[in-house]
DNA sequence: TGCGACTCACTTACTAGTAGGTAAGTGCGA
DNA sequence: TCGCACTTACCTACTAGTAAGTGAGTCGCA
């Protein structure tokens, strides 16, 4: 009977680091912040982390990582493009319900203060969104499923675009209520069913 | 033949501090950078604006007021709805001309780390924006020159958040192309022409 | 089996630099 | 001479980051 395995302390400052950066950006959490939480020192996780800007290329790796984890399953399913469109905005959904954002959505608002490598990770996680939504689009609108003229990426594009603002939007302004009939009209605007 | 009203030092501080809250956030300057680049000392700014908070007030009631007008000019010109809707996408892609993104855009993403006073500029400022843009698609649908089932204020929340989605994503990839793009298909998604 | 060498994960105590903010004083124009 | 606009000189709090040290555990080896 072995008992779950004890999450390390790496990982349990990555945790506490990614809840505070989903809702304050990344210059609005300190290292003191992370170390209050865990009861330990700055110097610990300076230890796992030498540097800031270390910990947040590990931040979005691991972000990016378990988000193409989830658009894969998604992309298995054997469903309607509209599905797994309703899908991906599902997960926007449920990080606006906890209070925060989309952790690349709040560091593209912090994009030209932070280091190069991070600003990478940044653009690399919308690039693979919309790689991800454009094929999506693309299938449905070869199935018959969806209708639109242009390009499969353009209308990935506003996806992507469309998520975000409203997740930005509607935290401030709005809630989940507002935030999920902007991205019903988005997501119908941007991908329309086949009459 | 009357010289230029020189500006005052008040109003370049309140422009110093607009372009950086615009690139890095409010968070991403400090009084010593606005010092440096009007050659004075930091006390001169709390001369001006006493507390960080009462510059950040002051700086979103004239963004907003300024955005009021612009708003008010495009709603007076005797043009179809979806050159008005046009005209306001044009405001976004010409701050990110700029290498800015919308004030009330990059501050919504700090807003958990904002004061009080501020944070209800922003909810004001999506609020009228909202308000403008319903007034816009109504009356399009009421001409006859737009096509949509359901609530307008709908149409406007989802116009607002594509466009600021839009912003904040292509300043860190894609650029003003990919702007245009998503704009185009946002606005085209929302508010569509009658048939 | 026991012991020295070593590593891991962490703390203590500190640094330099920067943040916003303040009190007192100065120069200059009306 | 009054007071507006500003400077000088300062403060406290906090930032990321570092050097040195500690205790527990592990490894190789006689």
């Amino acid at each position: 009977m072995a008992s779950p395995p004890a999450a390390s302390t790496a990982d349990l400052i990555l945790d506490a680091a990614e809840r505070r950066a989903q809702s304050f950006g990344f210059n609005g959490f300190s290292y003191a912040d992370i170390a209050d939480e865990l009861k330990v020192t700055t110097a610990t996780i300076h230890y796992h982390f030498s540097a800031k800007s270390d910990l947040g290329a590990d931040l979005l790796q691991r972000y990016s990582r378990r988000f193409a984890e989830a658009l894969a399953e998604i992309g298995g399913r054997e469903c309607s493009a509209a599905a797994q469109l309703g899908a991906y905005a599902q997960l926007y959904e449920d990080v606006l319900r906890e209070g925060r954002l989309c952790l690349c959505g709040i560091l593209a608002a912090e994009y030209e203060t932070l280091p190069a490598q991070m600003r990478e990770q940044i653009v690399a996680f919308f690039a693979s969104n919309e790689a991800w939504l454009a094929k999506v689009v693309r299938v449905g609108r070869e199935r018959g499923e969806l209708q639109f003229a242009g390009e499969p990426r353009d209308r990935a594009m506003a996806i992507l675009c469309g998520l975000e603002g409203a997740l930005l939007v509607a935290r401030a302004y709005g809630g989940v209520e507002r935030f999920r009939a902007a991205a019903e009209i988005v997501l119908a605007g941007a991908a329309p069913a086949a009459a």
